[in-house]
DNA sequence: ATTGCTGTTTACAAAACAGTAAACTAGAAT
DNA sequence: ATTCTAGTTTACTGTTTTGTAAACAGCAAT
């Protein structure tokens, strides 16, 4: 079909998507620019608005890609953590929490979501309950779903701010920049979460 | 000294601070016009130039009003936590959370921080962790900095996430956009945070 | 071999935007 | 009353950036 770069318009999308990716993390929603995308992808720049129609159309469509990879990686992750024996859980949890807003695939889908990308977000959501509730449930059979959500909702918070401004508020809050503080507080979040037991998250408020 | 719209420099300024706050609530960090600041605040554009040098200096002037506002709000809020009647003092608590990521000034505060206006974070940072930490121990007086540390961490982790996505996220999760849920979920999040015993936060990799 | 299809490029249009320059305005100081 | 000072405005410049138009390039089908 094409000619020349790419041979399939399949491929020329990806590789603009790869460039697009790996620019938007460091220039954020905003700061994404068609002529910098072609540049990085070897190509000139109305041959982006040529496949993706806009600029709007290159950021949905790389905001549905990289919201379907991170659910993808986030559920193998806790697919995993379902399966380890009891005790590696903690580690497979804490390895859940890496994963999930680990470096630059985290920070693009954030960034990607505040430009307007949101479109899965519902189904890729209740996704990561149900699997959270799955295993808060070999930990406490009691768990009730509303308290997994509640957790689920403050975990993913958390994770969006870790990813916007994490790195200053960490360091405004003394811990240096090594990998090891944030393996720590990775790995002391995990154990609390499978530590609590339901009935210590059921508050005055329960049953609403 | 001045001679039309305002008599001194610092009414201009501050008037100019109102309008460029209020907007950037809506178009986020990199969204800023200087001209929509402009009209917003009824004066032509090169007079912000003229008062601070640049739109960079309009920024970073914001930044630091926006910052130390809401510095003084949530320092504010726990210490009234501190002053309650133990009985009260979920509400207090909730109140704080409310307090610290509520609408405009705490969604203005991160998109300005996320524009590069993070002068004073630290110390701000310092003297919230002091008062929360005071707030802990009046409830469990074995409760460790490092634990306090964690919690401010997560926190501050979740407003962040709170105010740059939090309602499509509450919405993915389910949370109708009503008052109602948001408040339950602030305040079950106190409540936890109140009923957790330090020894509970102690885990494996403690006193590190 | 000619025709058609499609990915790709060059050249251009149009708008948005930050910042500059110079003039204007009105109170303050003398 | 004149001069000085500083906030303010109008008009303009130059750059950046998205998007358009038309031509080009190479494979496929007839």
């Amino acid at each position: 079909m094409a000619r020349k770069n790419h041979d399939t318009p399949e491929q020329a999308k990806q590789a603009i998507l790869d460039a697009a990716e790996s620019i938007i993390v460091d220039v954020g929603p905003a700061g994404l620019r068609i002529s910098a995308v072609a540049k990085k992808a070897g190509m000139a720049h109305p041959n982006i608005i040529h496949h993706f129609g806009s600029r709007e159309g290159l950021i949905k469509a790389l905001g549905e890609r990289v919201g379907a990879r991170a659910t993808q990686r986030i559920t193998l992750a806790i697919d995993e953590a379902l399966q380890a024996p009891s005790e590696q859980r903690v580690a497979a949890l804490s390895r859940v929490l890496e994963t999930s807003y680990k470096g630059d695939e985290g920070r693009a889908a954030v960034w990607l979501h505040l430009s307007g990308a949101q479109s899965t977000l519902r189904s890729n959501m209740e996704r990561i309950v149900g699997l959270s509730h799955q295993l808060r449930q070999t930990v406490d059979p009691t768990a009730s779903k509303e308290n997994t959500n509640r957790l689920v909702l403050l975990i993913t918070l958390a994770m969006v701010g870790e990813v916007v401004s994490g790195d200053s508020i960490k360091d405004a809050l003394g811990y240096s920049d090594s990998e090891d503080g944030r393996a720590h507080f990775k790995q002391w979040l995990a154990e609390i979460l499978l530590t609590l037991e339901d009935h210590q998250l059921n508050t005055s408020l329960s049953n609403n």
